[in-house]
RNA sequence: GGGCCGGUAGCUCAGUUGGUUAGAGCACACCCUUGAUAAGGGUGGGGUCGAUAGUUCGAGUCUAUCUCGGCCCA
């Protein structure tokens, strides 16, 4: 017989998925065909749903992070897109910042060129166009993982309009009273005059002057304390004019020892660390001394502490503070703190009510806030402070020590930290705090944990310091008056400068006369310029102002942020702060936060651990498609592993879903025919194809229910789940028989057919957000219309008479019954009894109940055999027994069932008993 | 070091307010098929739920400690 007399499936859908090659084809067709400005047009007056885009950082090649993020973003917007709105995503970038002013200045060192000889407007030029050249990589990267979006109109913080709604944000801060003028230690070169970020530092061996000195407890709740003194260790004596405080860890072990020996300090009770009591009279030569008592740092709450240099006019309080940064490493296990002089005593003292001031100018002298000792240099105030220290009987022991110090990269001059004029925005003056703490209630977080992990940040955090001392950013649009120092708040300013920078940009306050931002209002001689620039987290967390606000396609607030983890620190953190300060509110309705990558063990990705897997490895060998996969079969929600096993079984799922896509069309023979499910005869279907469709309605309800959660992963598994049990192993493997044998003619196969394209059309839909370039190749095979796409396609919606649940209980029992049947052939085929099981006919034993309900099946059909009958027995122990027998006669050629007699179909008219 | 989060079959994930022998798909093994064919079907093996201790009639689920990992902070 040929083959000639059956249907089989035929379609130019390839197998072999050929990704790699595909995709970049199919880019360019959304490119071609305007696909972001199609669905702008498409979706117009819909609802809007405003995915607004975190800005990465304009500098280097996208990691596994950035692709995750990415792709999800993708997701969720064609979700949205597809759920009827118009879901509009418009990326960004994060342009200005130290990283690019180091990659600039690293192409300087290797031209041997000097920063300081460059204009500062030259050096911003070439920041520009580094972050430019970037954001184009940036652009081809994203868009290969199939992304869509406003890449024509994407937005950067470094545009003219940014840089000048920037200035108008922080003129509303400034106006408030909220943005004040206080000081932070910053890394200080007093021979360059200049603050060192963190990669401008080296550190070299210094010999550095030590003291032991004391500090006379003034006031304890725990008496034993008083009539003490608190010793510590510092390595920095010229910062013990600038001690505010003292720091202890509230877990350790104090003692109080009385010195016997003679000395300064004979019949005086000292408090040290217990673990460090042996260094301490080693160090200090304490001969004879004894032990009084033994506590633990917890008793030391609350104590107030007399600074040495008292009765020389330093006569304020020293309390002491709980810090878990004290350790036993060195010294008494009680630190000195100069807010002014460490970030750790900075950060100490702000938690504490406790502000830095300004002790030492630029030159490294000492100001008047340091009495005494105003005008000398600190680096020649040790030996004063030591010799006053011993003076005053304060001075246990001075020493040298060498060890490992910050110098300068350039002058190799050693560095300080130094109290540095920096503007901060206030969480309290104005209610920041509290108004950023009711927006996130107000937040809608995914998942849920996310909440209070933002939450306890803006509860504890400090002021926020938005300065810094460098050059690649928006300039503090700030004036100081000369004559009282007050900071110059005026809207018309503010505005000049913000119009100034729309025109030509924020280079000019770096070159321009101070009159030109002044206007005419005030006279430039009589005002201070600044020359710090704004943090990048300012200009980032302002994104929502500039962009959101701005646009008329957008919409304020953005209906969803969604980052890492880390940018609950970060972005949302930022942005929360921002728009709280500006406008009372958050910029966004929801926050989705995702995890990290991790290899395939839940470990960090790291060169030296040679785990790193790029996005470009992937599209590679895999394509975007099998990387949308694994984000979205993936639980964001904690951290996602990769490896390529990982990949491996995830392109595997890609296989059956494309199979099962080649099934549907081969027997379609490429022919959809777009249905209109609500007049789809459903009463005249068989109950296989009902219960098909009441599938489908469960599916797309559980679908419909994950996508609002953003469960992603567990919409994909159902839809998988769905392909391979429901269909390929059930529905399609029944309907062969019928799809390839029956007449065309035959209704039986005609519904299937009608089934097939209703399958076809929800799956390609469902498909579509994450499948985005499998689901448009086939969308393309089928759809013969020019410039259409599948993600302008809308989600189908089910009727809901599709749903049957009576119908689907009684098929449970007939699924259980073919389960059994599958055991039962698989017996006889373990025996060589039987290979295909439509050699086989089987016996199906029924109770009772389960024979009234099930007699009417035909379970032939239903279990692939060539036959089956159904039996009453009540004898049986369970309620359902199948026998399987060999089946008994010849194969028709055609069905390749094996019959008695002849085989019933008309168009496979064989006599079983003629040859 | 601190705060927060997490650890269920080889992998990706389910597991309701604590309640039968802990589930699914993939992978694996064996078999069948050769009319979805670098495809398709069937059957089966596989988990002391990170560890320990506790609360309880009963713990993957609650509590404590530890351990491993991640993010943030220091």
């Amino acid at each position: 017989m040929s083959k000639e007399q059956i249907n089989l499936p035929k379609t130019a859908f390839s197998m072999k998925a050929n990704l790699p090659v595909k995709e970049p084809d199919l880019i360019k067709y959304w490119t071609n065909i305007n696909l972001y400005k199609q669905l702008r047009d498409k979706s117009k007056g819909q609802k809007k749903f405003v995915l607004h885009d975190g800005p990465p950082y304009a500098n280097g090649n996208i990691h596994m992070g950035t692709a995750l993020n990415k792709i999800l973003k993708d997701i969720v917007t064609k979700f949205h897109q597809m759920s009827g709105q118009d879901s509009v995503y418009v990326p960004g970038w994060d342009c200005h910042g130290l990283p690019i002013e180091w990659k600039i200045e690293e192409q300087y060192k290797k031209n041997k060129k000097n920063k300081n000889d460059v204009p500062v407007v030259e050096f911003r030029k070439e920041c520009r166009e580094f972050a430019e050249k970037w954001i184009e990589i940036h652009k081809d990267q994203f868009q290969r993982l199939g992304v869509i979006g406003d890449w024509n109109n994407y937005y950067s913080t470094m545009s003219f309009d940014a840089e000048a709604q920037i200035v108008r944000e922080l003129g509303k801060f400034l106006k408030e009273g909220s943005l004040y003028r206080g000081y932070k230690p910053v890394l200080w070169s007093t021979v360059e005059k200049t603050a060192l970020a963190d990669a401008e530092v080296e550190y070299l061996d210094h010999t550095s002057d030590t003291i032991y000195t004391s500090f006379p407890v003034k006031n304890s709740k725990n008496k034993n304390l008083l009539e003490c003194e608190v010793i510590i260790w510092t390595t920095t004596p010229w910062t013990i004019p600038a001690n505010k405080a003292l720091a202890y860890n509230k877990s350790l072990k104090y003692l109080i020892l009385e010195v016997t020996s003679e000395s300064d300090f004979k019949n005086k009770k000292l408090i040290v660390a217990k673990d460090l009591l042996n260094s301490f009279v080693d160090e200090c030569k304490i001969e004879k001394f004894q032990i009084i008592s033994e506590f633990l740092g917890n008793d030391f709450e609350g104590t107030i502490c007399s600074h040495p240099f008292h009765n020389l006019g330093y006569d304020y309080n020293v309390p002491m503070l709980e810090a878990r940064f004290v350790t036993t490493d060195q010294g008494t296990g009680i630190v000195h703190c100069a807010p002014s002089h460490g970030p750790d005593d900075f950060n100490l003292c702000l938690n504490n009510g406790i502000k830095a001031l300004e002790t030492v100018d630029d030159d490294g002298k000492y100001t008047n806030n340091i009495p005494l000792f105003e005008g000398t240099h600190i680096f020649k105030a040790n030996a004063i402070v030591i010799e006053k220290l011993k003076k005053e009987k304060k001075l246990v022991f001075n020493g040298k020590l060498n060890h490992s110090y910050p110098h300068s990269w350039r002058s190799k001059a050693p560095l300080v930290h130094r109290a540095t004029p920096q503007w901060f925005i206030s969480m309290e003056s104005h209610g920041l705090r509290d108004k950023a703490l009711k927006a996130i209630n107000k937040t809608v977080f995914y998942p849920e944990k996310g909440k209070e992990r933002l939450k306890s940040m803006i509860e504890t955090r400090p002021d926020w310091c938005v300065s810094r001392q460098r050059v690649w950013g928006v300039p503090l649009p700030i004036f100081m008056n000369k004559k009282d120092g007050k900071v110059l708040v005026d809207d018309e300013v503010f505005e000049n400068i913000a119009k100034i920078y729309e025109k030509e940009g924020s280079d000019c306050w770096f070159k321009d006369d101070a009159q030109k931002f002044l206007g005419k209002k005030y006279k430039a001689e009589n005002f201070t310029k600044l020359s710090d620039i704004v943090e990048v987290w300012f200009d980032s967390g302002s994104t929502h102002s500039f962009v959101l606000e701005t646009r008329k396609d957008l919409k304020w607030p953005a209906s969803m942020y969604l980052e890492g983890s880390d940018q609950h620190r970060g972005w949302f953190h930022s942005s929360l702060l921002q728009s709280c300060g500006t406008r009372g509110e958050a910029p966004f309705e929801t926050i989705l936060s995702h995890g990290f990558v991790v290899d395939g063990k839940g470990l960090k990705m790291s060169k030296s651990l040679g785990n790193v897997i790029s996005p470009d490895d992937i599209l590679k060998k895999y394509g975007a498609d099998i990387l949308r996969i694994w984000v979205a079969a993936s639980n964001y929600s904690e951290d996602l592993r990769i490896d390529y096993t990982i990949l491996e079984q995830h392109a595997d799922a890609y296989r059956k879903i494309r199979n099962t896509f080649r099934y549907i069309l081969g027997n379609l023979r490429d022919e959809f025919s777009e249905n209109d499910f609500n007049k789809i005869n459903y009463d005249e279907l068989c109950e296989l194809d009902k219960l098909m469709l009441h599938k489908i309605y469960l599916l797309n309800n559980n679908y419909q229910k994950n996508f609002k959660s953003y469960n992603f992963h567990l919409l994909y598994k159902d839809l998988l789940n769905f392909c391979t049990v429901d269909l390929s192993s059930f529905y399609f493997d029944i309907r062969k028989d019928s799809l390839y044998c029956d007449d065309l003619k035959s209704k039986r196969r005609k519904d299937c057919l009608q089934i097939l394209n209703v399958l076809l059309d929800c799956l390609l839909k469902w498909f579509a957000p994450i499948l985005s370039f499998t689901t448009e190749e086939i969308f393309k095979l089928i759809n013969k219309k020019l410039n259409e796409s599948i993600h302008l396609e809308k989600f189908v919606t089910i009727p809901e008479n599709w749903k049957n649940e009576n119908l689907a209980k009684k098929w449970r029992e007939i699924l259980n019954v073919r389960e059994i049947a599958n055991s039962s052939i698989e017996l006889k085929r373990a025996d060589k009894l039987i290979g295909s099981s439509l050699e086989a006919e089987i016996i199906i034993e029924l109770n009772k109940e389960k024979y009234d309900l099930l007699k009417d099946y035909d379970f032939a059909e239903i279990c692939i055999t060539s036959n089956a009958e159904l039996k009453l027995n009540q004898d049986i122990k369970a309620n359902t027994n199948v026998i399987t027998k060999k089946a008994i006669g010849e194969k028709c050629p055609i069905c390749w069932k094996i019959f008695e007699k002849k085989c019933t179909r008309h168009n496979c008219g064989f006599d079983g008993k003629k040859k």
